[in-house]
DNA sequence: ACGCCCAATGTAAACGATTACACTCCGCGG
DNA sequence: CCGCGGAGTGTAATCGTTTACATTGGGCGT
């Protein structure tokens, strides 16, 4: 009774104390009459409880709005349920996919993720770096430019880290990465297969590693040619830098008759700019990317480029990830490549004579499918191990 | 001597224990010879230490690769330094611009970020809240369905949030605001003024807040008409509703002479299922759509839609909820409304004439602006005020 | 009737930082 | 010569949890 109508009177009293202090584990336990030691127990639902205290805890605790201090519980438990993302920037359809993945597999096992874009500099990444510890339980890290060793420099030892297509070849943390080279081989030998001889390449940013790898994949595949690297255009993975790629390409000679954009962001702006120059795209010039983005499969005409499983790639990080913090990793330090595929659409002129001819291979009814996403296209897995590495 | 041979050996002694636990703010002390109180005093540079102490412990931090732990840190400063960041979904660019803007603002003022997608059904989006507790110093929201009192049962009473298009029209968090309605009227007069009669209009996902009032704008514009509904086609804000909604649209009779997508995906989406029918667009049928995401202009033909400042609407978020940690918040509860923008570029069939006719209104060079992104298109502030709820 | 064991609960020691306060010198003015 | 003040440093309380260990009390086998 006395307690009872003390805690009343407190819960009523007009707070004055601006910050607002949220509830504490102690206030419920004085509250529900029972020490702290109890409300643990029925909040993580472990050791024995008596069923009425139990119920009884649970009524204070909702009255009360009490949820239990993250920061309180990560400093004893030494596990903060957190996983680190860094990323070098958060433009476009990739890295919403990405991240998409990650934050997907993360909540199927109720982690949290602590993003972060853009680490300019060294000097701000190697704070960023730091300040993770006691934030995280491991680190997701895109790191197109950056090595290895910045994170063993800045990161406690034995860290967990899972790197997205690291340089390094040998390096203690695990990576996954996508087959950027056999992806890139294998559209050069499409569209040399088409007829095409001259194609123009618009590379990506310089010292990334993605990049470079693209760029090996086509010069390996066009020849003697791309070792003049004439047709290399310059660019950084940004529809801009397509856009302008345009009038560099027109101005070769002779003309190329087909342009393969490093990712599929470029080839947008490209396509773009084409247009508005009254070049047709696939009949007076073949164009194709990288990565197939999701509009990729929209846009007009649809984009032939070579699909990378992004969302996937995040995915299998974060699995990774999780294993190693459940100490059930099989293989700490390994290295996954997953394979990439060809995906013909319009862009590339490839599906143009099935839509000239009289006949069309496929029947493909008019309104029957309606309700489907019936986008004409075909899909070929590239042969990752052609002129293996 | 005796101290610096002991440390030695410590450092150099095979790790045996596993999970290899991070350099504590002790050990430092210990290797410094000095209090724990002290290198805290040098790590915050906060009260006197005389230089000579300074630099040796610094040398120890580095040579121990110290960094410090977060969640002790956190829970007794009483600040995460972590800005939570609650959204529906994580597809598409929408998102990606949206965090780009709110990422940007954070570390400009060295705020981490913790981000949550996806909040499905209501038992996980309350779980997910009750969280936050401990784990960040406020949040921005992005609940176009979730109603404000959810939060308030679930958050500490106090916690600084600020809600992105929320419904409530009174509550006690601050909220930024788009004006869809206005967008839309606005993009809809447009139509009307260039001569459509019959304007079809794909919707968003019912109970989406922003997707109601840019129904609510197209409806006021058309009057009449659009009190029938015929028109009126179901979508989800997704590329495949809007490729789905091209047949639906198709059926009708008389045929619209053109479409108002209620974002920018499904706008793309009609394009291609347009495109597959060879139902040319401005030509045959306007098409525009909503948002004017950083695509909208590269594809083809670039597309009229209402700018929505997203990643400035990050940012404004970010701003606001640092003002309210900082308790410098000018009016805590306020509300802001930012205005959009009428883009006009080739989709509608506004500047179609321009260039059928002989004479360009523009001088537009085909080369001499090469290098810049030239695309062209026109912009108009559309009147938030008209109608002005 | 007596231990014994176990279920139910409480007590107190961590976790790794920050910081109010106490303490020690040392220089200097009176 | 003494006392005072401040620079430089250390001690210990504190933040809000988890959890090992101690304590209690009742049921049950013998």
């Amino acid at each position: 009774m006395e307690k009872r109508s003390s805690a009343v009177s407190e819960s009523r009293r007009p707070r004055q104390s601006r910050p607002a202090r949220a509830v504490t584990i102690r206030e419920v336990a004085r509250e529900a009459g029972v020490s702290i030691a109890t409300i643990s127990r029925v909040i993580n639902e472990k050791g024995p409880v008596r069923e009425a205290t139990r119920r009884r805890i649970r009524r204070v605790v909702e009255r009360l709005h009490y949820a239990p201090h993250g920061a309180a519980r990560s400093l004893i438990t030494r596990k903060t349920h957190t996983l680190g993302v860094l990323l070098p920037d958060l433009f476009g359809e990739f890295f919403s996919e990405l991240i998409r993945g990650i934050d997907l597999a993360a909540r199927r096992h109720d982690y949290h993720l602590l993003v972060s874009g853009s680490h300019g500099d060294r000097v701000e990444t190697q704070a960023l770096l730091r300040a993770m510890r006691g934030r995280v339980d491991g680190l997701i890290a895109l790191s197109p430019d950056l090595g290895a060793l910045a994170f063993e420099a800045n990161l406690p030892a034995g860290f967990p880290v899972v790197l997205l297509n690291g340089h390094e070849k040998k390096s203690a943390y695990s990576s996954i990465r996508v087959d950027n080279y056999g992806g890139a081989f294998a559209m050069a030998r499409h569209l040399i297969r088409l007829g095409h001889r001259r194609i123009a390449f618009v590379r990506g940013p310089i010292r990334n590693h993605d990049a470079a790898e693209r760029l090996r994949g086509y010069r390996e595949a066009v020849g003697r040619q791309g070792r003049e690297g004439a047709l290399e255009i310059p660019g950084d993975f940004r529809e801009d830098a397509g856009y302008r790629a345009a009038s560099r390409i027109l101005r070769c000679r002779p003309l190329p008759t087909a342009v393969f954009a490093a990712n599929d962001a470029m080839a947008i702006g490209l396509l773009c700019a084409l247009r508005q120059r009254h070049v047709r795209v696939p009949e007076d010039l073949a164009l194709v990317g990288f990565d197939d983005i999701p509009i990729a499969r929209f846009i007009a005409p649809p984009l032939t480029t070579v699909r990378v499983p992004i969302a996937e790639l995040g995915s299998r990080a974060t699995a990774r990830l999780l294993h190693a913090l459940e100490g059930s990793d099989s293989r700490p330090g390994r290295e996954d490549i997953l394979p990439t595929t060809l995906v013909v659409r319009s862009s590339c002129g490839a599906l143009l004579p099935a839509r000239a001819g009289a006949g069309s291979p496929r029947p493909a009814p008019p309104e029957s499918n309606d309700e489907s996403n019936a986008i004409e296209e075909r899909e070929f897995v590239t042969l990752s191990q052609e002129e293996g590495r």
